[in-house]
DNA sequence: TCCGGTCAATGAATCGTTTCAAACGTAGCG
DNA sequence: CGCTACGTTTGAAACGATTCATTGACCGGA
């Protein structure tokens, strides 16, 4: 079907070895020579086979990563991170979705596997220490993207959750508000526990405030918008004054529920602020204040780290930063 | 290094052409050899290798999908759309971002050359005319997405931009709008020159009615605010009062340096519409107006008809949808 | 003229899976 | 008892690029 290295070889009459030396090493093939093979490529329009490298050479040259929610900007910046960083070592990346399931998860992680990539880039969904073992045991690296890792033997880079969410909760504190409320989940991720336990021991200062749980089964626009109508049918003294989303899309969602009532103000009755700084959160209806993450940068470390660039701390750790905007200042409506 | 069908034959005690059998055909194997081998798969930690099998198959079983902008969340949703389909036809979708170049596109579509890619979804960053002869002569075939194809020999699947744009347009111009913008680029994208041929159509017949052309470098939210502070810096005589963003993501860039003013309203003194109903644009500071396109449902056909299932029209046609919302409705201020 | 050295080119072996014609064993039938 | 038929299993060939030990050609020096 398609032109091999064979039938280039016999077009620029030479052998097959010299046509994978033109590819490979043309340094060591006289200059007529690569001239006349590289003819031939162009005539007969060769395209090298992937399939047949990588299974000569045993592995491939390109890294899998597995996001949490492709359609989450902020993993995608970090993807974009990721890719930059890949291809300035002659390497790409391959995007997989697990939608925040184990199920989705291991699979990718198998196909992975049985396409030999270099190396694995996964933000995991619960525990998937088991898979990452296993991956190792086949001399599969992995990186952990935007979670720490419990294994000293994987590395990782991420942001410091518990301080984010902190940061967050101080944030809120500062303002005067002291009936606080997480929304997001579910709780097996480890993003959304260690931003409620830093939330939570911000609160510990303040004997008056307390924290209350509004779970989600995923975070996203949509699991927002369910926990924003929720707040909304309560009674106004039962509502919680400030909200803390475990990320940004449900921020967005839960900012859409409650400003669509028109009797909810924000942040006037209900202070709001998410997680991770995506782009739509400074135009949100109110603008809204989040805690960043660096996210191309988180992706491209993570990659260094895999492909073993320069003398990096194999436990990377980021700072996350409070953005304060209009979903949070100003004092409560008493 | 690692594991093979050798090694598995070996421990089974069955031959390598056996291995394949209960990997590809058990119903043609005895139930205790297949139980047999899969004892060794399991005890050995066998995992195909797909370069090899891809090498013997001469195609592998993925699609490749060149968008656009992968930031741009209606990407992802027509990714979805594919990656959907795909699955359940037992293919992966490899999702690669072109970021509006021309070359970084090629570099994408030669790479799934090389990767035997079963077929290629391609949203051209201009006219990739060559490049796609040049796959389908290889017998690779390649579908349209998000844009119609000149050549009715290449499947395509598109909502038309020009009814899209002039749906806008009309939107504008019915609300007593008549300086109108357009804010978006490059013009090589056909996206963008259709989107804008609509809206010049649906202004022919105001007499008293003219386009701005505001242009930019690219699709993003970055443009988009550059685009408005080139607004907000002309006297208020010179703004267009109703502008028309080449998508959502110019347009949510346009809102902010808008709003940030504090002195130009939105819609009062300048109406704003964009294009695609990403999720975000429901949460925008002013909900914003848009031209929604069925995003996942784009992909999924687009999967549909690389795959030939059903018979299905070749050039597939959505119809684009007017979403007004807070950002378009309302007089101008005079 | 012969020899050592250098630079090029060669081509068989290899990677791991799938395929397929052939071999094998067993049961059924006449 | 012999033959066919069927259900299993076999093992070598093939896919296409890369590698590497080997061969070949040529030049300069002795």
């Amino acid at each position: 079907m398609s032109v091999s290295v064979r039938e280039v070889a016999a077009a620029a009459g030479v052998s097959v070895g010299t046509v994978s030396n033109v590819l490979n090493r043309p340094d060591r093939v006289a200059p007529d020579t690569v001239a006349r093979v590289q003819a031939a490529i162009d005539a007969l329009g060769f395209v090298r086979n992937d399939a047949a490298r990588q299974l000569r050479a045993g592995r491939s040259r390109t890294l899998g990563l597995v996001v949490l929610d492709a359609r989450n900007p902020f993993f995608m910046d970090v993807a974009r991170g990721a890719e930059e960083a890949a291809t300035e070592h002659g390497m790409s990346v391959l995007i997989a979705n697990s939608d925040e399931r184990t199920d989705r998860e291991a699979r990718h992680l198998e196909l992975f596997e049985q396409q030999r990539v270099f190396g694995v880039l996964l933000t995991p969904v619960a525990d998937a220490g088991a898979q990452i073992d296993r991956l190792r045991a086949r001399g599969v690296p992995v990186v952990l993207v935007d979670r720490a890792s419990a294994d000293p033997a994987t590395p990782s880079v991420a942001v410091d959750d518990v301080i984010g969410g902190a940061l967050a909760a101080r944030h809120l504190l500062d303002s005067g508000r002291r009936r606080l409320a997480f929304a997001g989940g579910p709780a097996s991720i480890r993003q959304v526990e260690d931003r409620v336990r830093g939330a939570r021991e911000a609160i510990a200062a303040y004997p008056d405030a307390a924290l209350e749980l509004l779970p989600t089964t995923a975070l996203t626009v949509a699991e927002g918008r369910a926990v924003g109508r929720l707040i909304v049918e309560r009674a106004p003294a039962e509502r919680p004054d400030a909200v803390f989303a475990g990320n940004d899309l449900v921020a967005l969602g839960l900012l859409q529920s409650l400003v669509m009532t028109g009797s909810i103000r924000v942040p006037e009755d209900i202070a709001l602020i998410g997680y991770d700084d995506i782009d739509f959160a400074a135009s949100a209806v109110v603008p809204l204040s989040s805690v960043r993450q660096p996210a191309e940068l988180i992706g491209r470390r993570a990659v260094e780290l895999l492909l073993g660039v320069g003398e990096l701390d194999p436990q990377a750790r980021f700072h996350p930063e409070l953005i304060a905007r209009e979903s949070s200042v100003g004092r409560p409506r008493l």
